[in-house]
DNA sequence: AAATGGCAGTGACTTAAGTCACACTTGGAG
DNA sequence: CTCCAAGTGTGACTTAAGTCACTGCCATTT
C-alpha cells in the first residue's frame, strides 16, 4: 500500500515496523488538496495531525489588515497541526495548501498511544519541535533585528543551500513570487522588488526575471548577520 | 531533600515517583547565578538542559547593533535549553538570569533514557515545547502584523492575567523596566516610553509612576487584536 | 492573435519607528 | 539627608518600510 511507505518517508514514523505501519495506516484517513485550499483555520477545534504524503503547504497568521505572515512551510514527509495533540489546544495557525496536496490525518488518540507504545516516536516529534522551535527563534530574531534586505538575502541563501549544496556562485530560478516571498519575510511586495533591484546594485546578486545568480555567496552571508545602518551622523 | 521536591514541582517530571525523583535527583548538578550572569551562548555546545528551581531567565538574541530580542522567559519549575537535547545542535539562544536563580543542570543522555523509560516524560516535554511554539507563533505574528503599541497592550494584558484572573479594572506594578519591555517587545527603550503615554491618552490605561491601571480591558484587548492604522487618506 | 489576469517594477508620498541629546524622577546606599 | 546611578520622558530629526497608483510584461486561454 501506498500510505504505509509515504508513512515510511517521515521523519516521524520511519522507525516503526512494517506491521505497525500497516496497522497505523489503516488508522489514517486521506484528504486530497487543490493549491490554495484550507486544511484547517487558526482557532479551529483540533482533533488531530496531517502528514503530507504530497505537495506542500503553508502556517500562516493574518493581520487585521489582511496581511499575512507565514510561520512554518511544510513539504512531502513532513508533518503539521502537531501542537493541539500535545498540548490539547486549538490550532494555533491556518494552514493552506502551496500545491496540490495529499494529506494523511492521525487522531490524536492514536497519536497519543503511539508516543506511549513506541518512545522513539516521542523522542522523533521532540525533535520535529525543536527544529521548529529554531526555525521560529530565527524568525523573531530577524523580524526584531534585521532589515528586509537582509531577511530576503537570508531566504535566497537558504533556497540556495537546498538545491546544490556548495558552490561559490550559484543561480537558480525562484520558485516564489514576490508576495509570497513577502510573507514569508514579513513585509509586502514592493518592499520586496526593491530590495532585489538593492542587492543586485550591491552586486551581490544578478536578476534575470525570476531567475537569480548569487554572485557572492560569502559577501550574501555577511550582510545578512553583520550589517547595520547609517549608524550616527 | 530539596531537589527531589524541586523536580516534583515542574510539569516535566511532577509525574516521576519518589524514588525515582531522587535517582533522577542524583545526576543532576547544580547551579547558582546572580542577576545578570550568563548561562549559555547562542551557538554553545550544548551538554544537556536546565531546571529552574527558583530564579527567572531570559532566553534572547543579540542583533548586530547590540540590540536584544527575548524569545521567552521562563520561571522556577519551568525549564530551558531543551532543544539541543532533542536535536542535537547547539543552544539556540544566549540564556541570562533575571534574577538571582538556582538551576539545575541534566545531562542529555539522562534525559533521553528517562523518555525511553518514561514515555509520560517525552509527552510532557513534548506540550512544554508545544506551549513554547504557541507563544513564538504568537510572538511572530505582532513583530511582522502588529503597531508597538498593540505589543505592549497585549504584555499589559498577559501582565495582568498572571496577577489576578478577572476583573474589568486592574492596578498592578510593573516590574519590567521599559528597557525591558522594549526587548520583549521588539523596539527600543523611547518608542515604549511615547506608547505608554499614547495608551494612556487614548484612557485605555492609567499610569502613576511604575504602577499602572487597566482602565478598560475590554477595550485594550480589542485595541490589540483589531486596530488599524490610517488606511488610505 | 487578441484578450485577460496575474506578477513585477517603480515613482511619489506618508508614517511608524528608531536615533540622539538632554532634562527630569526616584529610590536606595552611604 | 543628600547624592548618585539607573531609569523615565520628550523634543527634534532621520529613515526604513508601507501605501497608492500606474505601467508594462509575460503566459495562458479561447
Amino acid at each position: 500500500m501506498d500510505k504505509v511507505k509515504a508513512l515510511k518517508q517521515t521523519p516521524l514514523f520511519g522507525s516503526l515496523s512494517e506491521d505497525t505501519l500497516v496497522k497505523l495506516s489503516e488508522k489514517t484517513s486521506e484528504k486530497f488538496l487543490k493549491t490554495g485550499e484550507m486544511v484547517f483555520l487558526e482557532g479551529e477545534e483540533a482533533k488531530g495531525m496531517y502528514v503530507i504524503v504530497s505537495g506542500t503547504i503553508r502556517a500562516m497568521r493574518i493581520g487585521a489588515d489582511g496581511r499575512e505572515q507565514v510561520i512554518h512551510t511544510e513539504r512531502a514527509g513532513a508533518t503539521f497541526g502537531e501542537i493541539p495533540v500535545f498540548d490539547g489546544g486549538l490550532y494555533p495557525s491556518t494552514v493552506v495548501a502551496d500545491e496540490d496536496s495529499f494529506l494523511l490525518f492521525i487522531d490524536k488518540k492514536d497519536m497519543h498511544q503511539l508516543c506511549y507504545e513506541y518512545p522513539e516516536i516521542a523522542l522523533a516529534a521532540l525533535k520535529v519541535l525543536s527544529k521548529r522551535l529554531r526555525y521560529c527563534a530565527s524568525l523573531i530574531e530577524s523580524l526584531s533585528l534585521k532589515e528586509v534586505s537582509q531577511r530576503i538575502a537570508s531566504l535566497l541563501l537558504e533556497e540556495a543551500r537546498q538545491r546544490k549544496p556548495n558552490e561559490n556562485s550559484i543561480e537558480f530560478k525562484l520558485t516564489l513570487t514576490n508576495q509570497q516571498i513577502a510573507a514569508r519575510v514579513g513585509t509586502v511586495r514592493e518592499v520586496v522588488s526593491r530590495s532585489f533591484t538593492r542587492l543586485q546594485q550591491d552586486g551581490l546578486i544578478k536578476l534575470q526575471g525570476r531567475n537569480v545568480k548569487l554572485l557572492n555567496i560569502e559577501a550574501l552571508a555577511s550582510f545578512e548577520k553583520f550589517y547595520i545602518v547609517s549608524q550616527n551622523k
